[in-house]
DNA sequence: GCTTTCACG
DNA sequence: ACGTACGTGAAAGCT
């Protein structure tokens, strides 16, 4: 036989371990809801682990549930282990099939160990033979030998630490087979077996290296002297004798497998793939899409997809283009208001003939223009605003949308990943697209294969539509939100669209002007503090800050990172007035942020048009907002009077042009007396009065006139926030700055006086956990798997977006509905104004002087009238000649 | 790529 | 005992 390199791993330990190593249960989760965190962690290990040692032999060793010969022996052994993380236990039985799909054998064996089976097996290595035991258990390093390495992970499960007799002897001096010893003299607490009493690792060694063994220290017992120690251990000799024999590994156990059973097969990579599908692994099924090429994915795909025919045209024509088609445009760029189309492909859906083109050739051809502006051809569609725009930059008009399945997706279940390949996989279809990432690569290496990879991926992307918009259609319908998916989120996408391709004018010179005059006093400033900190260092760096601060300066530590002390601005406040380099540093931290991201940042995405195009991102969020990216529009400053000038920076696109902005007033608040139907609430909001003084009277009891101070508003205001947060007692005196238990007191006179909203809280964290997620007025759904979570942090957080999703979410519905209301009444009077910006409870128009007075008619009417609510919506607008005198 | 910080509603 | 307010995106430093 000829030399073996055998791999022995300690499956249970290192699934536990796996477990650990990747706390992130939010998002290790399949489309079943199944955590997979462990798993992930685990095969990223078996990668590492095959790639380091290319083993000949490999097998995983489990522990069986049940007793042992161990516990026979001792009843109490491991009897301390607390309850097993239901997930954890919960992915237990993948880890099979994981190790199925990578071809490695394992095993497991009533009344033994995990270490036991590996025990056994190193020892019929022979001698000429390599064995490496892998475990997060220290105990196995016992097992070392000089052709057998024991590894210990580290850092979680990222390194491994080499024990061989060598180690052992120098940071023990100790021989391996004397770590058994040890833990006879030591007990082991995780495993709940007692040792001598007061004897830990220290006196152990000194006792091991006079006596070897234990059983040898029990024999020569008068070398001690008289001492409390010797007293132990010899009331303890029990104790020690029993324990040495459970920490003692089996290496004879009666196996049905041997060393030629365990040979490496290789992974079986279809298996591999369904389950990296099953788990929804990404990466690392694109990695093995990437090793094993496409040959494997043909196989699977059953015989009645549809005869599909593949045609290139060069000269795109009139009978090319069919009624009903599912086209798709490629970009490798996200933002595609800068990107490069690549590829252009269409599927004609009745005879399924698949037509490639030459985008530069078809943007040009009269028929393939027409067609593309011709509503009455029904167009699937991949991200319709993303198609719109790409079009448009074109000078191409695109009409006759009749499916978005990226929108479609989306409302589904917001996590769903967003590639075809996923959806695929998640609607139970052949996978016959690849991830884009197999195909382009990623990063620095990301690139446009030649023609024949390129054209047959983006043929497989138009059969994956096409074969999606069915279930996709039947899900939407059976969950009630083909309403919202057909009367909000479509129109809304080519309102978004327009708005996008509009853009918003802004004044380079003005942002220069500004970034000049910060950018001076940023240096300013930054040789006070360094004057301030005796030294220079980077301000802008967290870690040399810290020691600065809290080094240096030795300034009181309030919070710590995970990586260091915090030096965000709420603990810097608390120390304002320790030391002077402080306002310093708050205010460099504020300029900078306006320097780097409006002033410096922004100029970048002005267009040739003088304008910025930034993306409304429309299936992100978990609620239903939209986002903004490519620059973010959403966040531009305005709570801070210095910031907030950069808005003088937004202007109308012409010459005798005004801005129109019109936002709801408190509609969060507004939406929850809804839903919950609080009378005080209601009545509150219905007499017109000031909510958060309104809440101060009610909640500290007050009478109707009393007249409500600063303070005690703000008090309310903050209460009335926490509320629409889901709130909690902690969050609420973090953020008044109060004790934790004046904030619950608060909390509880609050639910008090509005018991309905008090029991809407309950009752929709109740339904959460009964259904599995929560819904909008509107029938949007967020699904909230961790309701359920053994954690707390984990289960309060889902608890509390269990509450606040609702808010926003029927909040967002509202103002989306409002958009396409308003982008249509503009379109039927014929007017030249027109949308610009949402803002989450704000929109923003411009548009000629002379409408103004029209808008002023119109949006406020159509926003606070769209939706009925028990509530009356209340809308404030103004006009203005830019974005900071707006309002 | 991840972490921290900070801008917005 | 646990230790977070809800939802986002961008910049900068660090590894």
């Amino acid at each position: 036989m000829s030399h073996k390199k055998i791999v022995l791993l300690d499956g249970s330990s290192l699934a536990f371990r796996a477990f650990f190593s990747i706390l992130d249960l939010e998002r290790f989760k399949n489309k079943d809801g199944l955590h997979t965190n462990a798993l992930f962690s685990f095969n990223r290990m078996l990668e590492n682990i095959l790639d380091q040692f290319q083993p000949t032999h490999i097998l995983v060793a489990f522990d069986q549930p049940g007793p042992t010969f161990r516990t026979k022996q001792f009843e109490e052994y491991k009897g301390n282990r607390q309850k097993t993380p239901s997930e954890f236990k919960e992915q237990l039985p993948y880890f099979r099939v994981l190790l199925d799909g990578y071809g490695i054998q394992y095993y497991d064996m009533a009344d033994y160990e995990a270490d036991d089976i590996i025990g056994t097996l190193s020892r019929q290595a022979d001698s000429d033979d390599e064995v490496i035991v892998i475990s997060g258990d220290k105990d196995l390093t016992q097992l070392a030998t000089d052709n057998v390495t024991v590894y210990i992970t580290r850092k979680g499960v990222s390194e491994l630490e080499a024990y061989t007799p060598e180690v052992i002897r120098e940071k023990f001096d100790l021989e391996p087979l004397q770590i058994i010893e040890m833990k006879g003299l030591m007990g082991d607490s995780s495993d709940n077996y007692p040792g001598i009493t007061r004897i830990g690792e220290k006196t152990a060694l000194k006792l091991l290296h006079q006596f070897n063994t234990v059983a040898e220290m029990y024999d020569r017992l008068d070398e001690l002297k008289p001492s409390k120690m010797k007293e132990n251990i010899i009331n303890d000799k029990a104790n020690a004798l029993m324990s040495r024999d459970l920490a003692e590994i089996i290496t004879n156990v009666p196996l049905e497998k041997n060393l030629e059973d365990i040979a490496y097969k290789g992974k079986q990579t279809d298996l591999l793939m369904d389950f990296y599908r099953q788990m929804q692994f990404n990466s690392f099924l694109t990695q093995l899409q990437a090793q094993t090429g496409l040959e494997a994915e043909a196989e699977e795909v059953p015989a009645d997809l549809p005869l599909y025919q593949v045609i290139e045209v060069d000269q795109v024509q009139a009978d090319h283009l069919p009624d009903r088609a599912a086209l798709y445009i490629e970009m490798l760029e996200e933002n595609y208001h800068m990107g490069q189309v690549i590829g252009l492909v269409w599927q004609d859906l009745d005879s399924h003939e698949i037509y490639l083109a030459d985008w530069d050739q078809a943007i040009q051809s009269p028929a393939f223009k027409a067609w593309l502006a011709d509503a009455s051809n029904q167009k699937i569609l991949f991200d319709s605003k993303r198609d719109q725009v790409i079009l448009a930059n074109a000078g191409l008009d695109l009409a006759g949308i009749d499916f978005d399945i990226m929108i479609a997706n989306y409302l589904i279940d917001t996590h769903l990943a967003k590639e075809l390949a996923d959806m695929l996989t998640n609607n139970d279809m052949p996978s016959l697209v690849k991830y884009d990432e197999a195909v382009y690569g990623k990063g620095a290496k990301q690139a446009v294969p030649d023609s024949a990879e390129l054209n047959d991926h983006l043929a497989n992307k138009v059969k994956a539509m096409g074969l999606l918009v069915e279930p996709l259609t039947q899900q939407l319908k059976d969950l009630h939100m083909w309403d919202l998916y057909q009367t909000i989120e479509m129109p809304l996408a080519r309102v978004l669209a327009r708005m996008e391709i509009q853009g918003v004018k802004v004044d380079a010179q003005i942002l220069a002007d500004k970034n000049q005059a910060l950018l001076e006093r940023l240096a300013q400033m930054e040789a006070e503090i360094y004057d301030l900190a005796g030294e220079e260092f980077n301000i802008n760096s967290v870690k040399q800050l810290g020691v600065i601060l809290f080094e240096k300066l030795e300034l009181p530590i309030i919070k710590k990172t995970k990586t260091g002390y915090s030096t965000a601005a709420d603990v810097l406040e608390k120390l304002a007035d320790k030391h002077p380099i402080i306002p310093a540093i708050l205010e460099y931290r504020q300029i900078s942020k306006l320097q780097g991201t409006y002033l410096a940042g922004l100029p970048t995405y002005i267009k040739e048009d003088g304008k910025i195009h930034s993306r409304f991102v429309q299936t992100l969020t978990q609620t239903g907002r939209l986002s903004s990216a490519d620059p973010n529009l959403q966040n531009i400053p305005a709570r801070i009077e210095e910031g907030r000038r950069i808005r003088q920076a937004f202007v109308p696109a012409h010459e005798g042009w005004q801005l129109f902005g019109a936002d709801y007033s408190q509609i969060e608040l507004r939406v929850l007396a809804h839903i919950a139907q609080d009378q005080h609430m209601i009545a509150a909001f219905k007499s017109g009065e000031d909510i958060h003084e309104a809440t101060a009277r009610r909640v500290f009891g007050l009478d109707p006139d009393t007249v409500i101070d600063a303070n005690l508003r703000r008090q309310a205001k903050a209460v009335n926030f926490g509320i629409v947060y889901g709130i909690s007692d902690y969050g609420l005196s973090n953020n008044l700055n109060i004790p934790r238990k004046h904030a619950k007191a608060f909390i509880e006179n609050y639910f008090e006086k509005y018991p309905d909203i008090h029991q809407f809280m309950e009752d929709i964290v109740a339904e959460a956990k009964e259904k599995g997620y929560v819904e909008t007025l509107f029938k949007r759904r967020r699904y909230l798997p961790d309701i359920d979570a053994s954690n707390f942090n984990i289960r309060s957080f889902a608890e509390r977006t269990a509450m606040n999703s609702p808010i926003q979410g029927t909040a967002a519905d509202i103002i989306k509905i409002a958009m396409v209301r308003i982008q249509d009444a503009l379109d039927e009077k014929g007017l030249q104004s027109r949308l610009l910006l949402s803002v989450h409870d704000e929109v923003i128009l411009e548009g000629p002087a002379e409408e103004m007075e029209v808008l002023s008619d119109l949006v406020p009417d159509i926003m606070e009238s769209c939706v009925e609510l028990d509530v009356p919506l209340k809308v404030e607008y103004n006009q203005a000649n830019d974005w900071y005198e707006l309002k």
